[in-house]
RNA sequence: GCGGUUGUAGUCAAGUGGUUAAGACACAGGAUUGUGACUCCUGCAUGCGUGGGUUCAAAUCCCAUCAGCCGCCCCA
């Protein structure tokens, strides 16, 4: 059995109305704060993502899934191959739009620019619960805005939208990791502070040592966190600018009544996060408990050849929020879709069913008829298990009368009517809704 | 990428070296000829994730491999 690939997942009949409702739900909200839905290719230059997301992090290092282009391999046998030469399947949602930002010079138009999209992300990961290699993010971001109220929006966008659905057990954390000139500063004294301490850290925090400190931070060793019980904070050492950012942000964040707790240990692991950077977590999820992420990067648009512009998002897990709303026991609409089933009993009446079950459709009524050449009880037996609203029973005695029964599966009551009778029909259903 | 753990039908499972692999749910069919739900009856794994090996004998032991789950790492 060819089996599908590992850490991916088929989203079946029985499941899709869940997918639709969050989708929905998350559509409804984003028009509603005025964001408009973007979409982008599914892969992208691998060039993006490295200059995006940042070199060294460990979704561009070792998560990617790069293949070569059909350029990239014809240049490669002539020996000019260039990493800007191979695609990438999109790791995360924000790089792309910030490319298709820049290069629709979206910039140019009414600003701010608010955008949401609805995409799958790939990431070559050990799969576990809550953790895929193909998994699904919504995502907003707004362009051009300076003002930590366009942060402050779109964390109540995401605050709203989880209390909408019933969630109100997510922990909100909020930071700020300042921009380069205040992480500069910090980053030379936290280095400071650990360096007579590394005898005391675990092996990947000393590896976090030379690659990226403020990592040791988060680092769930407890051992270590107590080692850096009082380390520095960077919220001790932002600049002027950051700091007053950071203060305003507070202060919205009041104003739209959005409850948060500030972490000053929250890290983010992609590159291009500047001054904001906030998570809201779940308690229902096990060791993969962020359901959203986000923060501000303002380096990002120069940093994809665009002209200098900052930029605030978020990105969801779409697995994560239906996990949480399962945890939760929310009722997704389970509606009956099927308004007719029409049961014949041999070749003449079946033909004769089609003819009929066409014309209910053409009308828009929701009904099917059976194909499997059940018996007459089977039949019913298979109407019942659908749940269907009505039953049509469709005999030689109807035909020959030009009659159909009609049975309502909830009263039970059956009635006789003339066949052609379309528009009765029609009525019984909507009356049903 | 590292460590741990699990893998018997569509689902939940009993079985831990011996002959025909329990049971429940689901599914399919039937209970006198054209009426569902309840009830009753019948059917449903030459097969135990996959491939090797040990043995007279393997779902049971060993090795490998694949997949799920848990933790780490990382992140949505």
């Amino acid at each position: 059995m060819i089996r599908k690939p590992r850490g991916t997942n088929d989203i079946l009949p029985e499941n899709i109305k869940e997918w639709l409702f969050v989708e929905n739900e998350f559509r409804k909200i984003c028009s509603e704060y005025n964001f408009g839905e973007i979409r982008t290719p599914m892969f992208e230059k691998t060039s993006l993502f490295k200059r995006g997301v940042g070199d060294t992090t460990d979704i561009v290092k070792k998560e990617m899934y790069n293949v070569l282009s059909d350029d990239a391999l014809y240049k490669y046998k002539n020996d000019k191959f260039k990493s800007s030469d191979s695609f990438t399947l999109k790791p995360e949602g924000t790089a792309p739009i910030v490319r298709a930002f820049v290069e629709n010079k979206l910039y140019a138009e009414k600003q701010p620019t608010k955008l949401f999209y609805i995409t799958p992300c790939f990431r070559h990961e050990r799969p576990q619960a809550g953790r895929l290699r193909q998994f699904h993010q919504f995502g907003i971001e707004t362009f051009s805005a300076t003002s930590a109220t366009a942060d402050a929006e779109i964390i109540s966008l995401a605050d709203v939208f989880f209390r909408r659905l019933g969630i109100d057990n997510l922990t909100l954390k909020i930071n700020s990791v300042g921009c380069s000139k205040c992480r500069e500063v910090y980053h030379k004294e936290l280095k400071k502070f650990l360096e007579p301490k590394l005898d005391d850290l675990c092996v990947t925090c000393n590896e976090r040592y030379i690659t990226n400190p403020l990592r040791i931070l988060d680092c769930k060793n407890e051992k270590c966190q107590n080692t850096i019980a009082e380390a520095p904070l960077i919220t001790d050492y932002l600049c002027d600018e950051c700091s007053a950012h950071f203060e305003e942000l507070k202060s919205a964040l009041d104003i739209v009544e959005v409850d948060y707790i500030v972490d000053p240990k929250i890290v983010r692991g992609l590159d291009y996060y500047t001054k904001t950077a906030f998570e809201f977590i779940s308690t229902d999820l096990g060791s993969q408990a962020t359901v959203c992420g986000g923060g501000r990067y303002n380096g990002l648009v120069k940093q994809v050849d665009g002209p200098e512009t900052p930029g605030v998002g978020f990105g969801l897990g779409i697995e994560r929020l239906l996990m949480v709303l399962k945890a939760r026991k929310f009722k997704f609409n389970d509606e009956k879709t099927l308004d007719v089933f029409i049961v014949t009993f041999d070749k003449e009446t079946k033909m004769k069913g089609m003819e009929f079950v066409t014309k209910l459709r053409k009308k828009g009524v929701a009904a099917d008829i059976d194909h499997l050449e059940r018996s007459f009880k089977a039949q019913f037996r298979y109407s019942d298990a659908l749940n269907s609203k009505y039953t049509i029973i469709l005999g030689s005695d109807e035909i020959e009368n030009n009659k159909i029964s009609l049975k309502n599966m909830k009263t039970g009551e059956q009635i006789e009517m003339q066949m052609d009778n379309i528009e009765k029909i029609i009525e019984l259903v909507r009356e049903s809704k």
